[in-house]
DNA sequence: ATAATTGCAAAGGATTTGCAATGCA
DNA sequence: TGCATTGCAAATCCTTTGCAATTAT
């Protein structure tokens, strides 16, 4: 492995760095409107634009993720490694789950959380057969 | 068990009889508006409005799963039963995955299914600890 | 008959975007 | 200095909603 720099046309902005430890600093699954609101009062200019935008390109990086919920906004967490999620019905809160990889598949009934499992919802990610297939995923 | 006469406020107009039967014809899991493209030549006058109307008490009924599609649109799924999907990062695509339970867990790299996994995304839904100790799901 | 449902159009809310000014690298 | 990024405002996109007319039960 030959260790080359990286080039990247991205730009550390003051704006970008807060947001980053902002989100890295909550388990809570922020809004983007939330972020906003945390950070006006440190730049009175700040616009929401700018959130978006810089969530986006986060994203593009990898270094958070989004979470897309269900029909109103969306909400972004910083911790990208795989994990389960509980959505509650009632309140509407989004919780990270941490449990064994092996244990990931509660049962709808199941308590062990403290959260009551009534349903499950799984979704893989990654290139489609018909893409693999015409290598499109090489665009 | 006695048997009484379900008492439902719900009518089944033929806009609402067409838009489930399309669902069910379908395992493409389509956005409102492709649903709107379908029936407007059957019915002429008919609008988006009364699409998403539709969606939302079949939704309430059961009768269909609305998925919420990263950032963008929403789409809908006559498959009400839990079953795993997979969604294509390249194409957009979104589909069914069917295999046992027990197998639910694949690894990234794993292509059983014809498509190649990078990532999993479990969430659970339900009632959650907080809610469940004030009773405030049974508002 | 009565109340749910429709079509229409306007409102709503989240997110994106064009553009000139700004500020990292 | 060059170009990514910002703030601002307007634009977009998906979805919801108010209202009068229609229709299922």
């Amino acid at each position: 492995m030959t260790d080359r720099k990286q080039e990247s046309p991205y730009r550390n902005t003051r704006q970008r760095k807060r947001i980053m430890e902002l989100l890295r600093s909550t388990d809570t699954h922020p809004t983007a409107n939330w972020v906003y609101d945390q950070l006006k009062n440190e730049f009175p200019s700040l616009s929401l634009g700018t959130i978006y935008r810089n969530l986006n390109i986060l994203q593009e990086q990898g270094m958070l993720v989004r979470i897309s919920s269900g029909s109103t906004f969306d909400r972004f967490d910083a911790v990208v490694e795989a994990h389960p999620h509980f959505r509650c019905r009632n309140c509407g809160k989004l919780y990270d789950i941490r449990i064994p990889e092996q244990d990931y598949y509660l049962q709808p009934g199941d308590r062990s959380t403290g959260h009551l499992v009534e349903s499950l919802f799984i979704e893989y990610r990654g290139i489609c057969a018909s893409c693999l297939e015409d290598g499109k995923h090489l665009d």
